[in-house]
DNA sequence: AAAAAGTCAATTGTCTGACAAATTAAAAAA
DNA sequence: TTTTTTAATTTGTCAGACAATTGACTTTTT
């Protein structure tokens, strides 16, 4: 995506927040004047909008803002470390100790990020505190050398944020598990809770645009502080690898 | 969406598959040939797929499949239900006793579905098994009146399957909140679990293209049976909620 | 022969202008 | 007031064009 055309997805993005649900837009051409662009980019600026369900179009008729827009940017379809969502839904958190080792990957790790089974990788874990009290312990799992050294020195917030701070590689998407978990004795002690107690984790995969893992990494939540949420759409999403005639 | 919109969406799918990831697609021109449309319809329909990640569009250079378009289409972003899920990978589910009566709505149901604090609901719940095991409990709540009492007599899948197939309303996507709970002493019957024990729970709104709620669900789930997961992308999505200048 | 520099077709991003079909609101008629 | 007719509006789609840059090819130089 171009650069202006970033720069048309926010202004009518801003366009669309400043009209109330269910009230209609102007039409594509006083749009398009409006903005400064083409009929032809406006319509294609637009396309992402109607995906999202945020507008609806009408032939003939006009473009309508849709009803529920809100929450979706907390959901879990956008990809932001646990430091920026906590400080976005306001909860203060501190980081507690963390961990920064390098050693011998396992299988599971060597396979989920692509690499033989005897290389290494760099291990951190912290832990994400709010009044002195454990809420969520993160463990991300990369690939030696995908980082410098004297980056892991003044490593202070999240892998991803590092990641993408430093542009480079350039990420794509997370697959993201959900799973419930019973506290280990080790997780029971760092958030001081019974062993065996239900913990929610959320096992993901970061993708760079190439294709190759570069983080797996596992979150445990202490349930309660964190919610996360997920905007389901109805009907096919239009997917190539589902009916492939030839592969 | 028009008719010839899904069309092309869907032939273009199609082409999508058929290339292979990383290699590059024909160019624009000679694509909106082959699909016999204009260069511009093309370019809206490729813009979902930009979206969605699976290609990535280089100017000047060309448009390239992007490396693992696989698995998201089993993810929670799509709408399904528990029954069509089960079936796709491949667990064999049955339904346990169905429970439907009519009665009146809590607060938070009420609030929930935007119904006044005196209106009647239906509740349905209902259990997945496998091997005789409880692996999920459903419990769905909709406005009174919604479904015709000949519908629910032959119910037998989900109320979300109904919804769909009789096509009124018509919905349009479902806010997903994810949780872990601990057991109650009347789910942990039913499960056959700990009281206590963790679950997985899926909260949810079903949204009509009109913005109503027309379900209100809780589906609990047994850990290690189902497997969730999404797909979540890198960058800011352009949500017009973010930053209202005026609201 | 190998490497570097230059050339040119190819490709996406964008724009202008246009037409069809159906909706919607205004105008006219009963 | 009610119904019918009319006309402007609006989205969907198309054709054609140009700019800027890339990438492969050719030529020149070492």
């Amino acid at each position: 995506m171009t650069d202006t055309t970033q720069g048309l997805q926010e202004r009518l993005a801003e366009l669309i927040a400043n009209t109330q649900p269910g009230e209609r837009l102007p039409s594509e051409p006083d749009l398009a004047r409006e903005l400064g662009v083409s009929r032809a980019s406006l319509r294609e600026a637009m396309r992402t909008f109607e995906m999202q369900g945020i507008i609806h179009r009408r032939p003939r008729a006009g473009t309508y803002v849709m009803q529920p827009p809100a929450v979706i940017e907390s959901g879990l379809e956008v990809l932001e470390s646990i430091d920026t969502l906590a400080s976005r839904i306001g909860l203060p958190v501190s980081m507690g100790d963390v961990s920064i080792r390098t050693r011998q990957a396992s299988v599971e790790e060597a396979t989920a990020l692509g690499l033989e089974e005897a290389a290494k990788v760099i291990d951190i874990r912290r832990s994400i505190l709010t009044h002195k009290k454990a809420v969520a312990y993160l463990i991300d799992i990369l690939p030696d050398g995908l980082v410098g050294d004297e980056e892991m020195r003044d490593f202070q917030g999240s892998v991803l944020d590092l990641l993408l701070k430093r542009g480079s590689p350039p990420l794509q998407s997370s697959r993201c598990e959900i799973n419930v978990v019973q506290a280990s004795r080790e997780l029971a002690k760092i958030f001081g809770i019974q062993r065996g107690d239900g913990l929610l984790m959320l096992k993901a995969w970061l993708y760079t645009v190439s294709g190759k893992v570069v983080d797996y990494s596992f979150s445990y939540f202490l349930p309660g502080y964190f919610r996360f949420h997920v905007v389901r759409r109805v009907g096919q999403v239009l997917n190539p690898n589902l009916n492939p005639t030839i592969k």
